[in-house]
DNA sequence: GGATAACCGGATAAGGCGCTCCAGATGGTG
DNA sequence: CACCATCTGGAGCGCCTTATCCGGTTATCC
């Protein structure tokens, strides 16, 4: 996904990049659903420029988040590498949930497929494949509830989503506050170890101001009511 | 918001209640993000009839989902006469998480704010209000942790509208899954009371078909590469 | 059974979207 | 240095959105 064919333009290789880097800053910002027309004018290229480089969406994506999928992919081989079962274990989920809150579009990319960017997925499969392993051997170590099943991932992804995806400016409070909630059901209580305090909630303002912030950004110039 | 002018014709009495059983019908379905157009073909109505009953959107949510606030308030005070404190807490977040499951658009209602829908608003902060009670109880009792935190429900809410929307068919079993996961987290550990089993997870395909169904609907007809 | 105010809904304006097409600019090579 | 394949940007198409305007319809009151 990187770059397949050889013979291309160097100016044409220019522009790539150009697009490549607009849509990183945008969809970090704004996630997913930024139209293809703004990554076009934040590049400074054509809107045909955009399209003829990755004529699917999912292109545009796969060449965007490669690099940070292989980053996901780096949070897992460190959480294997270390020595504590439990720690590897919490300490991915927090990696990974931080991962989201640092960048909206990752955030997307981590609970959806994107069946023709091979590359990407290829990650992410080894990832889930390696997941399986921190799992066993933490539940191994007896640190790791035994009912705590592979697919938790997901659903912890997508509930941390929400929760970044809703939470604007307080996400890394919340999500924080999430995951710390979530680990502590995870784990099994035991005499020898203890856990970590719970991260302290968001405010009580900034949650509201969250809940209120969450509206459809309304056009350019418009009457308004 | 129910009805202010008391001098309204019969006939747009009728076609207002059209409007808005057909906006609780796709607002259900799809979220709030339903055009306006939509709504008014749906309800078989002009446009401008629709913008001419409801000038704000949020005069429309306020009107489609006074009901469902009700119901909301109504979780709440039967958790609060729940005599077991911590059966009170544990069943009122299984309830407005099964209502967020049963409702795209409530699921949204909860985790934003509509200023302008006062009755709305009233209704939801009564519910903060004696949400505080919930928890005082439950944590005096000895059943809920001292660190869980009023903030926790919006955080909650926002996790589960993520796996709510994420997730699709799958919505309720990873839904229950996040709620059960949580509720264990919020207990405190005692000797005399046991938890119930975790809900069994969704099953893994059903996981990556959530992941796969989670792309943008493509236009009526279009060639679509 | 009219008069009249309220009400209706389609047409229209103004904007955005994805996407295609094509005349012209430009890089790489003989 | 000249040629041609490659590459470019923007105009244009068809479809969508929100919001307003206005000629025709209809309920209600006298």
């Amino acid at each position: 996904m990187t770059d397949d064919g050889q013979r291309i333009r160097i100016d044409a290789r220019r522009n790539r990049d150009r697009i490549v880097e607009a849509a990183r800053e945008l969809f970090t910002r704004h996630g997913l659903s930024v139209s293809t027309n703004e990554v076009a004018r934040h590049a400074g290229v054509g809107i045909a420029t955009v399209l003829r480089r990755f004529p699917t969406r999912d292109d545009l994506v796969g060449a965007v988040f490669l690099p940070k999928m292989a980053g996901y992919r780096h949070a897992m081989s460190a959480a294997l590498a270390e020595p504590d079962p439990w720690h590897g274990f919490s300490q991915f989920l927090e990696t990974v949930c931080g991962m989201q809150v640092a960048d909206l579009g990752f955030t997307e990319v981590l609970i959806r497929t994107f069946p023709t960017a091979r590359a990407l997925e290829s990650q992410r499969d080894e990832v889930a494949a390696d997941f399986g392993r921190l799992i066993a051997r933490a539940q191994s170590a007896g640190r790791l509830r035994p009912d705590f099943a592979h697919q938790d991932l997901v659903v912890i992804l997508m509930a941390n989503a929400g929760v970044v995806a809703a939470s604007g400016p307080a996400a890394e409070a919340a999500s924080r506050r999430l995951v710390g909630h979530l680990l502590r059901s995870f784990a099994v209580a035991s005499h020898g170890h203890s856990l970590p305090a719970l991260p302290s909630p968001p405010s009580r303002t900034a949650m509201y101001l969250a809940m209120l912030r969450l509206r459809p950004a309304p056009p350019k110039p418009a009457t308004r009511r």
